[in-house]
DNA sequence: GCCTTGACCGACCGGTCGGTCGGACTTTAG
DNA sequence: CTAAAGTCCGACCGACCGGTCGGTCAAGGC
């Protein structure tokens, strides 16, 4: 009768910068990295483990299912959008300061999470119900509170028009999703002149005058 | 020992519309809306078959690979841009005209199209490396165009230069690929109306005027 | 010293997957 | 008519999947 081998620790070697993190941190980063690598379902719960260099059963310990170790991913990006969202709200300014402040902090957020944000714009939809439902929720959140400045701004004469408010979001979050797919955090822009040069676009079809910002201390 | 059931046509009813469809188109619609529903990694060839009423060896018949099955389904969608687009290139108006009708066929083209359009945007990265690579080729091509048009225009001074170039491309392509999981048949735009807005959201931002198109029959 | 507890290990399980293949039917050519 | 080519059938295969579970072990309370 074979005697079973003693289990220990592992010792592979994990990238340095993980080697501060926990393991249930070292599972999720390791997760992040192979969904946006490869998708989902292309993803293996083993490649995980292999990846945070800790076994099988800790995944579990941790997380009830692979569901939920891709809700983790999309909770934590969503959560910070919105975070970023109210704060810019809480000190409301004039609507077209606000939008650009909720451009920037959208691009900003999307850039620097951009692996979370592929990974949640391709397979949010693989969530089970439950947590796409929190996700979604939240998610529509934002779309509709978009939508709400941009139409009472047009209501109130502040903005022209030209398309209903409606077009203007999915505009914009269309571009936003799509950004991690072309985003280079080495390419010849930083997210903040990104985000500029959106605003920029999108207000100067917006603004009734020559479409730029009045000047920062108007009389 | 058993004798084998003597295979025969299967008699599994198929959609009335995939009656006249050929064994091979059968598939590739199957698939087409299957991916669509579940994702590419989610649905099974068991299931491709099923739903086409073929059996399996249909399948590898005619496709050397569940993959070549994707590849498909994306070629036939670059395809339908890629003419829509030389169509309204050759026979060339001003610049503003030329995006308003390039922005129209992309959105109808989408939004007539919008399962291949959501699994392409979903999934073309699962494409084995020959295929994306050839989808990719095709793909790109299309957003140069569009930049190149931008940045002419903006050089002779037709456009105004509020953005970079590929802002716009990225703007607008972001929202094309966007729509499909938007975009309702049933809901209270046609594609038409969507794209003109979307065009006249662009085109405001680029103007110099103020960013009307000149009436039809100017003097 | 002993017992409980939470973290973690890894062999193992039932089931499903993409893909194969020998053969049988249908159509076309001669 | 026969032969060859083209089309399709479906049982089968080995690999691998997500998830389970009986266990080990270090730390802390008593």
């Amino acid at each position: 009768m074979p005697r079973p081998e003693l289990p220990g620790r592992l010792s592979t070697d994990v990238a340095a910068a993980d080697r501060q993190l926990s393991t249930r941190e070292r599972i999720v980063a390791s997760a992040l990295a192979l969904f946006a690598e490869q998708g989902f379902d292309a993803t293996s719960v083993n490649q995980i483990v292999v990846r945070a260099g800790v076994a099988k059963g800790a995944l579990y310990h941790h997380f009830a299912s692979k569901d939920d170790l891709l809700y983790e991913v999309s909770r934590e990006l969503v959560d910070r959008q919105l975070d970023g969202m109210n704060a810019i709200l809480a000190d409301r300014q004039d609507t077209a300061r606000t939008l650009r402040e909720l451009i920037r902090d959208l691009v900003v957020t999307t850039a620097g999470s951009a692996p979370a944000a592929k990974v949640f714009s391709r397979e949010s939809h693989r969530l089970g119900d439950a947590n796409q439902a929190r996700v979604r929720a939240a998610r529509r959140s934002i779309h509709d509170t978009f939508t709400d400045l941009v139409r009472s701004a047009q209501h109130s004469g502040e903005f022209r028009a030209v398309t209903s408010p409606d077009m203007v979001t999915f505009t914009v979050f269309g571009f936003i999703n799509e950004l991690p797919v072309w985003y280079r955090a080495d390419g010849p822009k930083t997210p903040v002149q990104i985000a500029d040069e959106l605003s920029e676009l999108i207000l100067s079809a917006l603004m009734p005058a020559p479409g730029q910002l009045p000047a920062e201390g108007q009389p």
